[in-house]
DNA sequence: GTAGCTGCAAACTCTTTGCAACTCT
DNA sequence: AGAGTTGCAAAGAGTTTGCAGCTAC
């Protein structure tokens, strides 16, 4: 994959202080940050960024596929650079999040599509479970 | 399975007009209803329902279980009623929804739990393609 | 009788947008 | 120079909630 910056400035967009200062700091994320969390972790580096540039800025990275918006059932998006294709594990008493890949799931999903008369172009998968209690 | 009247009175729920109305609606959907959708169905039986018993009746269901809220990233809720396990597949040029199941897929995402250390409590695969066009 | 349920309207949360000023290219 | 971008504040969409009255049990 590589440079964020240069994606963008390939894709057409003017690269601003701001959009900067967002790229920066979504790719110095190890979580998958709210919109919030980018916010607040974007004013710490720029406190006159406003949120409104943080939603258009997202939407568009987005759109250009540069990010990958979740909505893990919280009413809100959380966000994740796009480097590489994986898939999430919730775990449902921290909230902590895993992230996996399983190439047999990869094939099974293209199988199971193309079975129903459909190419796949996009899903998701989440699973939510509960750390398993080792016995003593 | 079975009646969803009988399983809300067994949690507790009082059985109203207004519930019976909800209920009948879901029951009777063949397809995955956002909350106007089921709000606008009812309205049909009974004129005099609001919205806001929908979203508070949609929640309790969605509580106890008998009813699945999904996000397919349109920015609201659908509902349907939690009667056999299934995933979806969903048509990006039409919309349409096509529900479908797979043993193999189960078995192999409770082994991905399993392997991450989680016991699986629930999960969520959606996939988002396109109808095969067959050449003449 | 009373705990629980309802409709209404107001409030809330997340997100989008119109506009005038500003800034990359 | 000019199209694109920004901050601000207001507006929008979807959802939740306080309250007074009503209803199933």
């Amino acid at each position: 994959m590589g440079d964020l910056e240069a994606r963008c400035a390939e894709a057409g967009l003017k690269m601003t202080g701001q959009r900067r200062v967002i790229l920066k700091v979504l790719g110095s994320s190890e979580d998958h940050p709210s919109v919030e969390d980018v916010y607040e972790r974007a004013k710490g580096l720029d406190s006159s960024i406003s949120i409104a540039t943080v939603y258009r800025t997202l939407s568009l990275l987005d759109e250009l596929d540069l990010v990958i918006r979740h909505e893990f059932q919280e009413g809100y998006s959380r966000y994740e650079v796009n480097w590489d294709h994986h898939h999430h594990l919730i775990d449902l008493e921290t909230g902590k999040v895993v992230e996996f890949q399983n190439e047999e799931l990869e094939k099974l999903k293209v199988k199971i599509a193309k079975d129903l008369g459909y190419d796949l172009v996009d899903h998701r998968l989440e699973l939510y479970g509960k750390k398993i209690k080792k016995k003593k």
